[in-house]
DNA sequence: ACAAAAGTGTTGAGGGTACACCCATGG
DNA sequence: CCATGGGTGTACCCTCAACACTTTTGT
């Protein structure tokens, strides 16, 4: 009987591409410092080899860990990348994913910086490693395309936020302005939004409602057909 | 030096998962039984192992030609799947594709059915091999996303084709009614269908006006912000 | 008082949806 | 002449885009 070790086989990776916000109103990706050759010394994506037996989401989020301390981000599929002359090792395979980060949350982390590892703003990204200059920019294209379908944007947020932040959010991401009475009422009608009983505090001008994701109303909402859509 | 060849690595495979349509008004999904175990007999999406320094969607029109003589599709990518058990002789990541054929087109080839391959309505497909019955779940989703934003429905029609084929195909993917006059406004509205000196023919009615998708007008409105959206 | 951002309504245009009848062709 | 699908226009509604001033708060 044929058994399918009997084949050479690419190799299979993993890489994750993790974008965040800011106050600097800059989308940002977490990078590392290879520490090893190919590439050494080079940015890449974090990410590496899929051990035996193990499932793909699962080697992404263990070397995301590994590389940067970043843990319990939500992960996609992005694409998988297999030109035979990707990786000058050889065949290698990468599945890509993609992740929303809050900046607020891992600020400290990312600039502690023991790993290598740190932002760069999507605008000014050093020359990377591999193909991960093309990753990134399928990730940003998808992410362009899925915001505007699917309430991920919060992700990149705290979790109460303001609804100027909100649009800031949607405005640095699909690169251009919103309305401010448009978005407040488009995004309020859809009715995703809990608001809470609290202000912004330490504003040097007047405080504004904070408000909530409300996820369990958007997942009922979504099964009885109902679209987001901005 | 640490070479990549050192470690261990899962099997790497492509599996395809071929749309069609056909007069019966069903939506059509093209299998092939297979001759050797695991799942010996079963019917299973084609696909098989990428080869040393192949690439990914190579390796899917090649294992695609070799099962069923389908060739010249265009082939999107779909999702990687990665569950160390979704394969019983070990870890293996199979890179899903789907793609779309017009059975008029096809339709001789899969008759002959010379290498057991032969075209399933989605309503009714056999226990699939694997996790493919998962895979073509995700496949009819991401084309029901898909066809409402890009033209690629054209794909499952002949070159010349009714808008009354058209809109039984959109009907047929998307499972709901759409308004006659409503959608031929909309469509023709678009101006990326050219509209033939053709006539259907041999049909027990008045012929219909043929048309033909104009991609290289599709290409240029897409350019400067155009969007299908249906 | 002033600077800085929060918050709030109305109008007009365009696109979407609903809807019914006559026309051409082959049998 | 009949059966079958081909082809066409209008009216209403609702959503989206444009647009400016008052309010609150901290300094």
């Amino acid at each position: 009987m044929v058994h399918i070790y009997d084949y050479p086989r690419p190799a299979v990776t993993v890489d994750c591409v993790v974008f965040g916000l800011d106050q600097t109103h800059y989308l940002q990706v977490l990078l590392i410092q290879r520490r090893l050759p190919p590439f050494k010394g080079q940015w890449a994506l974090p990410g590496g080899f899929v051990r035996p037996n193990e499932a793909l989401e699962e080697a992404a989020r263990r070397e995301l860990q590994e590389e940067t301390d970043v843990t319990g981000l939500c992960l996609e599929q992005l694409q998988t990348y297999g030109q035979p002359d990707r990786d000058p090792r050889g065949h290698t395979v990468t599945v890509a994913f993609y992740a929303l980060g809050n900046l607020w949350d891992y600020h400290i982390k990312a600039a502690t910086d023991a790993k290598e590892a740190r932002w760069w703003p999507m605008k000014h990204l050093p020359e990377l490693a591999f193909d991960h200059g093309l990753i990134v920019q399928d990730a940003i294209s998808t992410l362009r395309i899925t915001i505007r379908h699917k309430p991920i944007g919060f992700e990149l947020l705290p979790t109460k936020f303001t609804l100027t932040q909100l649009q800031r959010l949607y405005e640095i991401v699909l690169a251009r302005p919103f309305d401010k009475r448009n978005f407040r009422k488009k995004l309020l009608k859809l009715d995703i939004l809990i608001s809470l009983d609290e202000k912004e505090t330490n504003v040097p001008h007047r405080a504004a409602q904070l408000y909530q994701f409300d996820r369990t109303k958007y997942m009922e909402r979504q099964k009885t057909g109902f679209n987001f859509d901005l």
